[in-house]
Parts: structure tokens; C-alpha cells; sequence
DNA sequence: GTAGACATTCCAGTCGGCTGGAAGATCGGG
DNA sequence: CCCGATCTTCCAGCCGACTGGAATGTCTAC
């Protein structure tokens, strides 16, 4: 199959696919006599499970590092059970970080609408947000 | 004052007050007979004004518009009230959605404890992640 | 034989928010 | 008078994940 059905089939450009190649995320394929990526059905589940791993948030190096392991012979998941951990704790306090934010800004929101406009003079500055400067 | 003092004041470098003068966030200050740039004491508010602003999430974009809309002469901070209140629905939606990719997450987590090792040969891709495609 | 739908390579640009470094001017202290 | 800190400008690069476009080659159908 040709780049473009593989692209068609996975749901990604065929501009990404050659992306994905040159950062060693997917290998070279074989090549048609006239030069043309020819690709397997393997290419399809590789590039598949590229797209689920980066679904659940992995980036693609931390995808290329799973895949290398494998490639490398390797038969534990460890590795990726480890990423995974990892990742889980970042996502936590990604989340904790955004309930902080949301917060602050709630007030902000409502500070923003019970002010006085008039008020609001200073070209250098918007009273809703310098009030939670303190 | 110079750069160096604002920059200490506010606790940016003056790499980022140069920028922030470059895309218009900061208007540009006086200078003295050498060339050197000259503020006063309303650059250090304005650019706490900045820090403030980015700390609540806005964008340096999101922030020129509503020092624009000040610099204009509005008195009113229904922009800026419009600006927050938008924000917020996409803190929202991104928080919904890192809890949708965190519990996803935990569950694979789980599995990759779970799963046999020597069951994980493919080297295509990963059981743990492949699992979760379905 | 020709249109147009695909493919190839390579280089550059996008977004946001800076950061680094070179080359030169200027300032303040000993 | 010189050292070193601070300032100036400008250009380039970083991160991640692509995307756009030019110039060119190839395949398929009519």
C-alpha cells in the first residue's frame, strides 16, 4: 500500500507519516521500483498504535522510547507501565495547576462584573485584574 | 530607571521586557542621551500588570487586547469580563479533558501491572497501550 | 497524449514565550 | 586609563508536532 492509503486508513495526513518517519517513530518501508513507500499491513497497526499511545497523552518521544524497547527485544511492559505512572502523576498536577487557575479566575469573573466601570481609569491597568494582585 | 532595574523589580529579565516592548505589549520608553531606555514607575506597574494578567492564564495576546482597549479610552471592563468569562469555559473543557485522558491512563496503568510479561512480544506495539484501542 | 491525482525531496514556517549570543557603545569605580 | 558591568541592536534557536509549498516524477484513465 501506498502512503496515502496507509494515511487514508489511520486517519493522518501523509505529510505526518513522513514526519513520523524522520524522527525514527516509524521505520523506513520498503519502496516501490519507482521510489514510492510501500507499506504492509504492520504499518498500519504500528502507526495505529502511535495514534492510541498519543491519545492517552504520551509524546512521540516518550512513543519512540516504548517502541525502541520493544525493537530492542524487549518482552516487559515495565518500561511502559512506568512511562504510564509517570505520565499519571504529571496529568495530576496538570489538573491541580488548572483547578488553582479556574479558581483564581472565577473570582476574577465575578470581581469583573460587580465592579463599578467608572472606576476603571488607569490606561495602564484594568482594575478587575489588578485587585487580585494583592 | 533602567532595564535592569525593571527587570529586577518586576523579576523578568530584560530579554523579556525587550520583548514584550517588541510585540507591543510594552509601549517604548524614553531614552536617555546615550540610548539607553528610560522608565518610570508606571512601566513597573504596567508590567506587574503583565505578570498578573499571564498569572490568571491570559495569553500576552489576550492581555494586549485589553491594554489596548484601555489605551483606547474604554472605561468599561466588559472586555475584560468577556475575556475571563471565556477563559474559564476553556479551562473547563481543558480540564474535562485531561480528567477524561487521566482516568483512561489509570486504567491502562493498571493493566500493564496485570498483564503477563512474556505475553508482550509484538514489537509493534505494546499490549498495554494496544488494549486500549478497541 | 494529456490531464490530474498521486508520489518524491527538501526547506521553511507555524504557534507562544521567550532565550542565547555576537558585536559594539556606555557607565562607574579604582 | 582600564576593567567589568550594563546597555544597545539584530539575528537565531528552542520546544513539539506538525504543515505549506516548490519543483519534479509517476501512475491511471480517457
Amino acid at each position: 500500500m501506498k502512503i496515502g492509503e496507509l494515511a487514508d486508513r489511520t486517519g493522518v495526513t501523509t505529510k505526518t507519516v513522513r514526519y513520523y518517519e524522520s524522527i525514527g517513530l516509524l521505520a523506513e518501508p520498503e519502496r516501490t521500483a519507482s521510489g514510492y513507500r510501500d507499506y504492509d499491513t504492520d504499518a498500519v497497526e504500528r502507526l495505529c498504535f502511535v495514534r492510541d499511545a498519543q491519545a492517552t497523552g504520551l509524546s512521540l518521544a516518550e512513543i519512540a522510547s516504548v517502541l525502541e524497547l520493544k525493537a530492542a527485544g524487549s518482552t516487559s511492559c515495565s518500561h511502559t507501565a512506568a512511562l504510564l505512572e509517570r505520565h499519571l502523576v504529571d496529568l495530576d498536577e496538570q489538573i491541580a495547576r488548572l483547578h488553582q487557575a479556574r479558581e483564581d479566575l472565577a473570582v476574577l469573573a465575578e470581581r469583573a462584573v460587580a465592579l463599578d466601570p467608572s472606576s476603571c481609569t488607569d490606561p495602564n491597568r484594568c482594575q478587575v485584574i489588578a485587585s487580585a494582585a494583592g
